[in-house]
RNA sequence: UCCCUCGUAGCUCAAUGGUAGAGCGGGCGGCUGUUAACCGCCAGGUUACUGGUUCGAGUCCAGUCGGGGGAGCCA
């Protein structure tokens, strides 16, 4: 007896027709037909699609237990794999045997019903949610793109560096940090001055999740010359939005003897990889999101993959919204030259007047972190974004200050600390070479390929503001 | 954190300040090589919570909690 996954046998179909097979998952659904069949659909999550299990009344269990399955319920079924004489699949199994494994003990308050459910609703109940079409699919399409990730970076020659998730510098620059600590808050010890004091942490200092692997992953750059993180990434902020999560997975390639021209091509590339990949290697699934999720999310992939991305300089993409407002575009936030793009202009770049991803580079300085490369005018960074239609800002990076004078330059301009960057400092002095990088949201990506419209609905257990069960 | 909005059966949603309903799901029965099957019957409710106005509140008011959308912050 073989056993066969559900993508095994819709992999080949005619190489499994007349044998045995062994199939094991759970009830979709089941259909009796008082001829005495029952038809049920067995779904293991190995694809898309579930395969249809024909029961005939001759079965021992028939009455006692098929006829009682309902949704969910696990079972493994043995029996000859046929061509379909219904509509819907070409193969099915006409079963011998069907063991139920596991019953659903109340199908009355089962959360999931073949029916349609909202987003909100499953969020609710997040460990049974893979079960439905869609989120199956999800996890499918997430594995297929960290896949790709890995695939693409190590087929250039990089190196996969795990950067530390608990981090001691309280530098990393971006946002609220979540603290780590096993001092008892009941209790806290406290220094002669009355601060807590974190001496008698576990670490012996304040520490905490963090933000960005990118300060960690520049040491190794400067060594291994091709690196990249890809891991989880931790911001406290009070964010409530369809596109923030507390919790959430980033790519963040780094490139030794390279510009900003060279960190936004491997940005480009990389993209387009991962959605080559997708559209190769999950085609059923793609097929489902632009038929029940958002029409469009198939054609726009083959776009993207198809044409260059559009690149655009800050001071030119700031001409391009004066003139909509000259043409009678009405926007909320006023358009000047220095100040950060709000939301509601990155939207008119990258949807109305490109209607692709844009690459905006060489932002004005006081915008922008404190390790980005001053340019030769003084006033501008190589500090590249990159915007997609429906999302904003997918990909953050730019090419880093590597002359010491200068870095120290902005950060005492910026009003931080030297001594706390010692390291950073160090890798300025010792061999420094122009490098770049960026940082790719991995969730957003996934919004951007499915259709999907909050990133709470793209990784298996959502971490947001007042929200962490599961 | 700010603005807007929503919270009714397991789920999706109705209900002018006046007896809380439908579809799906579930149970039972009928019918059929079925495909989100179909037909009939049955069960299923502290209307998020607390307080208030009123003869009477799912509905109006206040507060709390939670969800969603947008903004800010960012990926």
């Amino acid at each position: 007896m073989l056993d066969l996954s559900v993508a095994q046998l819709f992999a080949d179909p005619p190489s499994h027709l007349g044998k045995m097979v062994r199939l094991k998952g759970w009830v979709r659904t089941r259909r009796d037909s008082k001829a005495g069949i029952s038809f049920i659909h067995l779904s293991d999550g190995s694809c898309f699609d579930s395969a249809q299990v024909v029961v005939a009344n001759t079965v021992s269990n028939y009455a006692s237990e098929i006829q009682k399955l309902t949704a969910s319920c696990a079972v493994i079924a043995e029996g000859e794999i046929v061509a379909s004489q219904g509509k819907g699949q070409s193969v099915e199994m006409i079963a011998t045997s069907v063991e139920v494994v596991g019953w659903v003990e109340d199908p009355d308050t089962y959360p999931i019903s073949p029916k349609a459910h909202s987003f909100e609703y499953l969020r609710e109940v997040a460990h049974l949610r893979p079960r439905t079409n869609t989120f199956g699919a999800i996890g499918r399409v997430r594995h297929c793109l960290a896949m790709a990730v890995h695939r693409f970076f190590s087929e250039r020659g990089f190196c996969w560096i795990h950067t530390p998730i608990v981090t001691g510098s309280d530098c990393e620059g971006a946002g609220q940090m979540f603290r780590v600590s096993t001092l008892d808050l009941a209790n806290l010890p406290r220094t002669p001055e009355g601060k807590v004091d974190f001496s008698q942490d576990f670490f012996g200092k304040e520490t905490h999740l963090t933000v960005s692997g990118q300060l960690n992953v520049e040491t190794w750059c400067m060594a291994l010359s091709k690196v990249y993180t890809f891991g989880p990434t931790f911001r406290a902020e009070n964010s409530n939005t369809s596109r923030h999560l507390s919790e959430f997975w980033m790519i963040e390639p780094e490139i030794a003897f390279a510009s900003l021209i060279e960190d936004a091509q491997l940005a480009e590339d990389l993209l387009k990889y991962m959605f080559k990949a997708l559209l190769n290697e999950r085609p059923s699934d793609m097929k489902f999101f632009a038929d029940r999720i958002d029409k469009e999310c198939i054609t726009r992939l083959e776009r993207l993959v198809d044409s260059p991305f559009e690149r655009m300089d800050y001071t030119a993409g700031i001409r391009h919204l004066e003139a909509a407002i000259a043409k009678g575009h009405k926007f909320e936030y006023p358009v000047s030259w220095g100040t950060d793009l709000q939301s509601e202009h990155e939207r008119y770049l990258t949807e109305q007047l490109v209607g692709r991803p844009v690459i905006l580079m060489n932002y004005p300085k006081d915008i922008k972190a404190f390790y980005m490369r001053m340019n030769d005018d003084g006033k501008t960074v190589a500090a590249m974004d990159i915007l997609a239609p429906g999302i904003g800002e997918i990909v953050g990076g730019s090419q880093r200050e590597e002359r010491l004078d200068m870095l120290d330059k902005r950060i005492d301009e910026m009003k931080l600390d030297r001594a706390a960057y010692w390291w950073y400092r160090d890798l300025r002095r010792y061999g420094t070479v122009p490098h770049a990088g960026f940082g790719l949201g991995f969730e957003r990506t996934l919004i951007y390929a499915t259709g999907m419209t909050n990133v709470r609905d793209v990784i298996p257990f959502a971490r947001t503001p007042k929200s962490c069960d599961f």
